[in-house]
DNA sequence: GCGGGACTTGACATCGTGTCAATCTAACTC
DNA sequence: GAGTTAGATTGACACGATGTCAAGTCCCGC
């Protein structure tokens, strides 16, 4: 049933993953490299992709099309006020971490291809609508902090929720991921939200 | 005076100054062109530096002379409790500005160069102990919210005033500077800070 | 058995880094 | 003034990676 072309495209895709996957840095995994493991020649790759970026990009939608952001999304939907904004902190940084690697290798091909950065924005603005989704929760329950626009508010918990925080966090000062939900919860809930009016 | 070699040596790193401060992604930027712009032959800048790693950090090295890291942290030295936190955020976040690409250049290269990353982590420490002077001034003043211990709120702050994230926010979400450091402060304010006792 | 698509093999162009050897030049020394 | 020498230049080359090309092989379906 399965075409020979259709098995070898996807044991290139398998590979690749499995290369972003172990921790390797993007820009050192390298074509060569990539065949090898799919146990398939260099030009293969070529045959199924018009260049590296092209293979990375498929890699990466190949890799969450299982765990896919507007799923996160949906996750936080019941919820409403500033539960909802834990509940989209929560899921959102379980996210990440299943799907860290794969974002970095696009983010580091951001800056020299355009389709990459194309993949990486529209990434970006589902998660945006996810931060408004929360900001506008906390509006309806007349729970955003006064000083904040929900433009701003948005702004800042997108900031505070990005990969490049994440990164931080997580990777260079080591946080396990609960305290990284727990800290993040606390400190979009110090900075947005205001307390209940007195009935 | 100036030995022909110093000046020499000075002009190429004008020259890598110049193409790293002018917007240009460090990655992009080649030894042929710095040497062009320093009107100098592409072999005489390994006559200077050992590699192309070794000019990039020679350069960052170079361009703040001027504008060094302790200088900022001594700017907020003076203040205590809550405003010294406000005074360190705003003098980093003015520091920021001027330094971003070349901290770029230096981050781009930290996962290929040893002596990059070496580079950048004395840069960082520095950085973190700016905010754990901040955070102690608060202790001191018995002003730092109880449910942070000083370490995770200096986690917490040198996160907030990492490069990514004013990257995030000044780069991507386009905020003036001035927006970056008020939000910033009411942000830090926010988790960190605790009313005044009544006395 | 034959045609054609998928894959392989090996060669090659290109581009950037880094190395090397030969040459040039200007300044310093005797 | 001649010789030495450090600093530059020129041009060539090796290397490693991407991407292209042409020829050949293998296997599947008709």
């Amino acid at each position: 049933m399965s075409s020979p072309a259709l098995d070898t495209r996807s044991r290139i895709l398998d590979a690749a993953c499995r290369a972003l996957g172990s921790g390797e840095a993007a820009p050192e995994i390298r074509m060569a490299d990539i065949a090898k493991a799919a146990g398939v020649s260099r030009q293969a790759l070529y045959l199924h992709f018009k260049n590296r970026a092209d293979l990375l990009i498929a890699t990466v939608r190949h890799v969450d099309i299982a765990a896919d952001t507007d799923a996160v999304l949906a996750e936080s939907r019941g919820a409403t006020g500033p539960r909802r904004l834990s509940a989209w902190i929560a899921a959102w940084g379980g996210y990440i971490e299943t799907v860290y690697p794969y974002a970095k290798a696009l983010m580091a091909m951001y800056d020299d291809d355009p389709d990459a950065a194309a993949a990486w924005d529209d990434r970006m603005h589902a998660m945006r609508e996810g931060c408004a989704a929360a900001v506008e929760a906390l509006v309806r329950a007349d729970r955003l902090t006064p000083d904040l626009t929900p433009d701003l508010a948005t702004d800042l918990l997108f900031a505070l929720l990005s990969i490049r925080m994440w990164e931080v966090l997580t990777k260079e000062q080591g946080w396990p991921i609960e305290r990284y939900i727990a800290e993040m919860t606390k400190l979009a809930h110090a900075r947005l939200v205001v307390a209940a009016a007195p009935v």
